[in-house]
RNA sequence: GGCUGUGUGGCAGAGUGGUUAUGCUGCGGUCUGCAAAACCGUUUACGCCGGUUCGAUUCCGACCACAGCCUCCA
């Protein structure tokens, strides 16, 4: 059973080869929690919790952590137009970042670190890197001094000159380079602060996943993941931190990162008013809807989000959850559906073949390596808030609907169907008998 | 401007140097009192232009279009 996956260090397809069997190490950069989580943030949540699944199914453990950013500027920020503390925001929505990943069946990660939980390690980590030469204090900030480490711009394939050839941004004062990217920043007023050798201040973007890797983790780790944005700079700071903190050439041995979505074509912008959140989605479609929805682009891809991906997606689940027949315990995965997604997690094609599985149990545990089939075939047919009549009052008119039909009475008969599904109830006559199933 | 990536039938989406996945939708049919479900059938696609080849959607080159990144955005 022979793993591949796309690593973005080499741009090309490997053979995955875990540095041991038997304790897989996973990471994935998380959300910054100041503000409802959007469906574009929904997508590396999937994707890596297909990888999760994946690599339970292979080995004997798997060791996942996804980080909780709750120290960032934009929650700063998000706490003075509120006017609310710094903490109510970010619990707030942490809370609903893990509601919304339950919708979706996202897995809870093995670990979940915060920034404000694991500050001294930052503190540590930054230290390292200044006693290794690697970095240098001014202005009250630490940076990391880009020109002293030889690798920078392996995972992004670039080169310093490039990098600032394009630069915006008006170089700050306090640093020697301008590819010299901020450790440890000094915090004022209300900001939120902690002392350390450098005075009182807060960590700068990139620290935290290093730091986070380094005591959870250890110094070398399997997967690294995220969002094809982080490659540059956040994943390339990253290499550089931890190598540079830990004398080590070594970090992340895979690198993978997902593509964008699209929305409806357009890119997804505050200008163009198309950002939809999970929560907002949630209200008219299942969970497990947008999650087939998500998985149903290869990962590397943009996907084109839109009403008619969900809708399409939802006819797809409606037929799959009519296949299954009953529960198991059997552990049968389909080969169609497993080996599509050993070759650098090819979901789309293993969708295309679940819907070809006959077989009631070998459907149900090849869904459960995709997130999807979570509910019984009842339970599934019968989810619909929109369900305006009680299921006492279906029973009777089926019943009035049976007489009327013996006494070929067709036209109260369809009468009755008809004011069912009005209700979003549709009525089945199969084989003498009368069943019905909400309209999803 | 630099770097990276994408372009397949109404839609979604695999895949391949030559035997034209698959799904959804639509349409037609079988079935049904009517429906639903199920089953059957169904419009032969690979951005544009060259090159390599007996043969390219698949390899090579140019072009076009679109997207992302270029210092804190998944």
């Amino acid at each position: 059973m022979n793993l591949k996956i796309y690593n973005t260090l080499s741009k090309e397809k490997e053979l995955f080869i875990p540095l041991d069997k038997n304790l897989i190490k996973m990471y994935v950069c998380g959300p910054t929690v100041y503000n409802y989580a959007h469906i574009g943030n929904a997508r590396p949540a999937i994707v890596f919790d297909v990888f999760f699944r994946l690599l339970k199914s292979i080995y004997p453990k798997v060791l996942y952590v996804r980080n909780i950013t709750d120290v960032d500027d934009k929650i700063n920020n998000a706490a003075k137009e509120l006017n609310e503390p710094i903490s109510s925001i970010t619990n707030k929505y942490t809370d609903i970042y893990h509601q919304d990943m339950d919708s979706l069946f996202v897995l809870r990660p093995d670990i979940e670190p915060k920034v404000t939980e694991n500050i001294e390690h930052i503190i540590l980590m930054i230290q390292k890197i200044l006693d290794n030469g690697y970095a240098y204090e001014n202005e009250k900030h630490v940076l990391f001094d880009v020109t002293s480490f030889n690798d920078y711009g392996k995972l992004s394939k670039r080169n310093k000159e490039e990098m600032l050839s394009g630069a915006r941004v008006e170089v700050a004062s306090y640093k020697k380079y301008p590819g010299d990217f901020v450790l440890w920043k000094p915090s004022e007023n209300d900001d939120p602060g902690w002392d350390s050798p450098w005075g009182y201040g807060r960590p700068g973007w990139h620290i935290e996943c290093s730091a986070m890797v380094d005591k959870f983790l250890g110094q070398e780790i399997d997967i690294h993941g995220g969002g094809q944005d982080l490659i540059f700079p956040h994943h390339e700071n990253e290499i550089a931190q931890s190598c540079c903190a830990n004398k080590n050439t070594k970090y992340a041995k895979y690198w993978i990162h997902n593509a964008y979505l699209k929305m409806e074509g357009e890119k997804m912008s505050k200008s163009l008013g198309n950002i939809i959140s999970i929560k907002e989605l949630l209200d008219n479609y299942d969970g497990e809807v947008i999650r087939l929805a998500l998985m149903s682009t290869h990962y590397r891809k943009p996907i084109n989000f839109g009403e008619s991906l969900l809708e399409q997606s939802k006819n797809i689940l409606n037929k799959l959850y009519k296949n299954l027949e009953y529960d198991s315990n059997d552990d049968t995965i389909s080969k169609d559906v497993l080996s599509p997604l050993l070759d650098d997690l090819n979901t789309p094609l293993a969708i295309s073949n679940l819907q070809k599985i006959k077989c009631s149990k070998t459907l149900l545990n090849s869904a459960n390596i995709l997130g999807l089939l979570n509910r019984s075939k009842d339970e599934w047919f019968s989810l619909n808030e929109n369900l305006s009549i009680s299921e006492e009052d279906i029973k009777s008119l089926i019943k009035e609907r049976d007489e009327a039909r013996k006494s070929s009475d067709f036209k109260r008969a369809d009468e009755i169907r008809e004011k069912l599904d009005k209700n979003n109830v549709v009525l089945e006559d199969v084989k003498g008998k009368t069943t019905w199933r909400a309209k999803k």
